[in-house]
DNA sequence: TGCAGCATACCGACCGGTTGGTATGTTTGG
DNA sequence: CCAAACATACCAACCGGTCGGTATGCTGCA
């Protein structure tokens, strides 16, 4: 394989279409998807509706873009983790709680998530969007479960370690609720504090002293 | 007190303003808030524009209502549930999960909170309506903060009380997002399952053998 | 080398329909 | 009789989407 042919595989994206849906992933998360126009979107990118048009069929196509755009961004975040090099697997489950922790920024717009965001404008009307967003959610969950069957079997636990990875999952969209709504993050750390006391709890990790009780400093 | 004073603190609504109410409960929920119109909302309550905003001034102004109308009944639905019968407090906790737990229906759009889903839309945009969702979540939250505040203590557990409270808040919220995404409630139910199960571990009941292990019943 | 032929990328005016909101009646209960 | 509770008609702004056109660059053939 020459590097032409490799550069065949991966043509480099226009950059209308990649202005877009960097703008999309910020008006949307902000706004929400249906009080975001189009022509908001093609001020925000500097193109035009003409560009836009030629990029994608719909509004609706450019949400599904935007879905998966995001997964596939989320995906390379993770990849660079640095909690991935951690030898223990239980470890690794709480460190990516801690990742994402680390992420939380007081703009909530910034670190929120786009899938769910989109989901709830769209798991009615829009089946194409719902799916992508379903399959984004399944894919950032998806890189937690071989770590969750691990320590669940190690701890000889008869859990499922797919619905974990998906509960977890539904803690971080929680968070981003509580945060959204008090204007302000710290429900949401506290909130994913109780997930990593719960991990903790469950994977018989004692890492951070998850439940302290009184007076058991001094005894 | 009598009971015509009684009568002036709760006047009877008029029928126009509680249909629209009703209907943009459901509309909002499935639809979300930008994508339903006040013309929709008209047709769903069979009542005409100028009723609309004779009630209402703005379609903001209606999302608030709405916002605070869902939090009304669900401090009713609560406030008659089984499980507040509970002797103890951390029973009556799990109670809680349980009895929201049965509300779960297979038709997502009726058995979500209005509240995740408005602020999602409008956290950026509409102050007003962020903060009566804030309040409607805080306030269910609320009822849970005595028991779990005389369970953790009963414990000797060194949490807050308000924080775990609004973690339940964010797990069914989270809940919610996921049983859209997958268009199944199946993971919403896990996922509250597992809050359960971190109740249980940090409360120390027993019930429903919240942790299973392999092998563990025969020995 | 040069040029016809064509595809891609992009532009911005424009379209029919819908939006939230208003102005002005008409009905109705006390 | 009067105010509250509606209904009807209407508006300007905005919505997603279309359309005819242009600028640019690549391809193949003489």
């Amino acid at each position: 394989m020459t590097a032409e042919s490799l550069r065949i595989e991966i043509p480099p994206p226009a950059p209308a279409r990649q202005k877009l849906l960097a703008g999309a992933l910020m008006l949307i998360r902000r706004d929400g998807y249906s009080a975001t126009s189009v022509d908001d979107l093609c001020r925000e990118a500097g193109v035009t509706k003409g560009a836009f048009f030629h990029h994608f069929a719909s509004k609706e196509r450019l949400a599904v873009a935007a879905a998966e755009h995001f997964t596939a961004m989320a995906a390379i975040w993770f990849e660079a983790a640095p909690f991935l090099k951690l030898s223990d697997p239980a470890e690794r489950v709480l460190g990516y709680v801690d990742f994402r922790l680390d992420r939380l920024s007081a703009d909530v717009a910034q670190s929120s998530c786009l899938l769910g965001t989109l989901v709830q404008e769209a798991y009615a009307t829009s089946p194409a969007i719902r799916e992508a967003c379903f399959a984004g959610i399944s894919r950032q969950a998806s890189g937690l479960e071989p770590d969750l069957a691990a320590a669940l079997a190690a701890r000889g636990l008869d859990l499922d370690p797919h619905g974990l990875a998906l509960h977890t999952q539904a803690v971080l969209q929680g968070a981003f609720i509580l945060a959204k709504a008090a204007a302000d993050i710290q429900p949401a750390v506290e909130s994913l504090g109780h997930l990593k006391r719960y991990l903790s709890l469950l994977l018989g990790v004692e890492r951070d002293a998850p439940v302290e009780r009184h007076g058991g400093s001094d005894v």
